[in-house]
DNA sequence: GCGGAGACCCTTTTT
DNA sequence: GGGTCTCCGC
């Protein structure tokens, strides 16, 4: 067997870390560093050269990209299928556990998983049956309360209300929604993890099992596990008190956590992650192998000597230092911007003067606080006839005509979802109102039961008058039939079916405008996704029946359910494969973990970035600033920073300091390209009064132009030359166009056709 | 039951 | 400014 291959690639503290004696092992690893290829070689070395059976490592991500990433990677590295692997995401392994072990986890067999949307509903609905206020507690903060909760470990019982009016009302919330899970057969995205947890706690022998089986244990992002995610780790691996009474008599522990993680690129406290665990790491596992990835192979100097200064300016860090033996590259450049079109528009042109110069539009990306900002770009590439993309937004399987089909589905498998019931027992409309829905409900919390029961009693008891009677029957019995005419059938022909007998398909067919045919198209491509799943879950499957030593963890669950989970898992890209050559839009959060020739951090101003809800407190402000340590460490080449003195955000104009993050940058990496008020004198110094900007035909104003000429733009069309601002490139004219209206635009970039 | 008008909100997001 | 949600009128 060959070794060179896995070693030979890698620098000497990546060596280390990937060929590092039996043991936990810290990998401090920074951004560009190489983070996922010592994984994976460390992966290959524990199977290669230590001898470990694939059965006995399981590699843990936090998104199904990651995850995918790492299969790709470990089956090109070792010429092996690595389906034979547990390689997943923290919930999708806890889901396989859950599978599993639905009765030792107290879940029944057909369990389905609530997506954010559906936990929404569903606490939303709990609060309307208590009649709780839902300005005074918005359904929003309840649910992220009880996730928050879930994510802690506690459980309603576990909390007390200390006299707090507002804390009771949300614990009784919670109390009513994890009921209203247990009797729907319902498991949230935290409760999945929190299940996962109490299997291992509850059940000393399952727990033993798996400890038994997996004893290399490797985590990626480590970083940004919450305290849940940690201490199912730490029971798996072998740390805590279970043991004792069941596996093993002494300390001595078999099991071996290998975690890769960099409390730099923490940027999820927000939602709950604990940098904590990675500084708790070598006390909880004592005799820990800590080992710093610092080399990186990404960016030029002056990036990363700016971006080194920059998280320095942070107290609670671990501290590393990137160094690259590559060059200095170019500076960091720094532009002004007058206000978020200009903003717009000069990035627009770097990137034209990018692609004009041999650069794909693919190698750009544009970088942003707050989604918000994404339209004037998107506006800017438009105009400018160049094709982009934008990240992040509705996924495929979250769009409300899917998730309606799955709803149908999820009955199908569940008669007691009431999610999935209310959220299709009318819809289509099939004359199921609001009454008749209110005594379903009543009936149902009277006697503690699912809708499905509920409605079956209402329509028994013929308590309600025969229209509503009838609305209801039809859709139950709909269900039934749509339920006995499928069975049997293949995934593929089940989805298919229900989506027409459902009425779907009639449903959004009569929407003649583009929407509803994105929608009829979007059902198609359910279909297809049910078809392409089938396909790869049984090739899964096939090479997944080899030596499965436990034989409790094959899951063998209808395709049906598997499908569902698959769907809520992995809700899907969130644009299809638009492989056009285009410019990447995306918030910072989303940039982590990719990497662009050229990268543009935009908004760079106080109050947006660090955004003012986070500027105040110490620790949320040093989060903000790893999040543009993050941006900038994307960069490979060019990096660009830009702020407008003057924004435009929520209908407002603001005037605008340039963020603190700035200034935190040393000068000498720093280019700016235009000097804020170099250019934009405040008018009524430049041009005593309004009235000389706004009028005085025949003036020239720059580039040409004259007060009070015609004018003509790409995108405005025609309109009049009203005033102007500054001189030179970055002088902006004022023209009121006749269609588009008044706009002030930056000369250079605007393009202005005199007529 | 649907569509229009008005109120309301507004950081980041994966699973 | 804009997207979402609710309410009200047809």
């Amino acid at each position: 067997m060959d070794v060179s291959r896995l070693i030979d690639p890698l620098n000497s503290a990546q060596r280390a870390a990937v060929c590092a004696p039996a043991g936990d092992v810290l990998v401090l690893a920074g951004a560009g560093s190489g983070k996922t290829r010592v994984l994976v070689h460390r992966i290959a070395w524990l199977i290669q050269v230590e001898g470990i059976s694939p059965y006995g490592i399981l590699a843990v991500t936090f998104t199904n990209k990651a995850a995918g990433e790492m299969r790709g990677r470990i089956e090109q590295l070792l010429g092996i299928p690595s389906h034979s692997m547990w390689v997943g995401t923290f919930h999708g392994i806890a889901h396989r556990l859950l599978r599993a072990h639905c009765r030792e986890a107290g879940l029944p067999e057909g369990f389905q998983i609530l997506d954010s949307d559906d936990q929404y509903r569903a606490v939303r609905r709990v609060m309307r049956e208590i009649g709780l206020d839902e300005s005074q507690w918005p359904p929003r903060q309840v649910q992220w309360y009880i996730n928050a909760r879930k994510d802690e470990g506690l459980r309603p019982e576990h909390l007390e209300d200390k006299g707090d009016i507002h804390l009771k009302h949300m614990i009784e919330v919670y109390r009513r929604y994890d009921a209203l899970c247990r009797r729907s057969g319902l498991v949230d995205f935290a409760e999945l993890l929190l299940r996962a947890h109490e299997l291992w706690l509850q059940r000393s022998d399952v727990l033993a099992h798996y400890r038994q089986r997996f004893q290399h244990i490797l985590v990626d992002e480590f970083q940004d596990t919450n305290g849940i995610q940690y201490a199912w780790l730490r029971l798996l691996a072998g740390q805590g008190t279970v043991e004792k009474t069941t596996l093993e008599d002494g300390p001595a522990r078999r099991q071996h956590l290998f975690v890769v993680g960099d409390d730099d690129q923490s940027i999820y406290g927000w939602r709950g992650a604990r940098v904590e665990n990675i500084q708790q790491f070598p006390r909880d596992f004592p005799g820990t192998l800590t080992l710093r990835l610092e080399q990186n192979y990404r960016s030029t100097g002056n990036i990363l000597a700016a971006a080194n200064a920059l998280i320095a300016h942070n107290s609670e860090r671990l501290g590393k230092q990137l160094w690259t033996e590559g060059g200095d590259g170019e500076p960091i450049h720094l532009y002004a911007a007058f206000n978020e079109l200009d903003e717009a528009h000069f990035v627009t042109d770097q990137i034209r003067l990018w692609v004009e110069q041999g650069g794909q539009r693919r190698e750009c990306a544009i970088l942003y606080r707050s989604n918000a900002q994404s339209r004037v770009f998107e506006d800017a590439l438009i105009h400018a006839g160049m094709p982009y993309r934008v990240y992040g937004g509705l996924r495929f399987f979250e769009r409300a005509e899917i998730k309606d089909a799955l709803a149908y589905l999820r009955l199908l498998a569940n008669r007691h979802d009431d999610a999935a019931f209310e959220r299709v027992v009318n819809t289509p409309t099939r004359g199921v109102g609001e009454r008749t829905l209110a005594a379903v409900r009543e009936y149902a919390r009277h006697h503690d039961v699912a809708l499905w029961q509920a409605a079956d009693a209402v329509i028994e008891e013929k308590s309600l008058a025969a229209r509503a009677i009838n609305a209801l029957h039809g859709f139950t019995a709909l269900i039934e039939t749509m339920d006995a005419d499928s069975r049997g059938l293949t995934l593929f022909d089940r989805v298919e079916h229900t989506v027409q007998v459902s009425g779907l398909i009639a449903h959004f067919g009569k929407d003649r405008s583009e929407k509803g045919r994105t929608r009829l198209e979007n059902l198609e491509e359910l279909t297809n996704a049910a078809r392409q799943f089938v396909h790869d879950f049984e090739a899964a499957t096939t090479l997944d029946s080899g030596p499965d030593v436990d034989g409790t963890a094959s899951t063998s669950l209808d395709p049906l359910s598997e499908f569902l989970a698959h769907a809520a898992l992995e809700a899907g890209e969130t644009q299809g494969g638009a492989w056009e050559d285009c410019v990447q839009l995306m918030t910072l959060h989303s940039a982590k973990g990719l990497e662009f020739r050229q990268v543009f951090i935009c908004g760079v101003e106080e109050g947006l970035f660090p955004h003012r809800r986070s500027a105040e407190e110490p620790g949320r402000l040093e989060e903000e600033r790893r999040l543009c340590y993050v941006g900038m460490t994307r960069a490979m080449e060019k990096l660009t920073l830009a702020y407008a003195e003057v924004r435009r955000l929520h209908g407002e104009e603001n005037y605008t300091q340039p963020s603190r993050f700035i200034s935190e940058l040393p000068s000498e990496h720093i280019e700016e390209v235009r000097l804020r008020g170099s250019v934009a004198q405040p008018m009524s110094s430049a041009y005593p009064g309004r009235t000389r900007t706004t009028g005085a035909c025949g003036e020239t104003a720059p580039d040409g132009l004259q007060l009070g000429q015609r004018v003509a733009h790409e995108k405005f069309g025609e309109g009049v030359v009203l005033g102007y601002e500054g001189q030179g490139r970055h002088a902006r004219v004022h023209v009121n166009f006749e269609d588009a209206g008044s706009k002030w635009l930056v000369v250079e970039y605007a393009r202005l056709t005199p007529l």
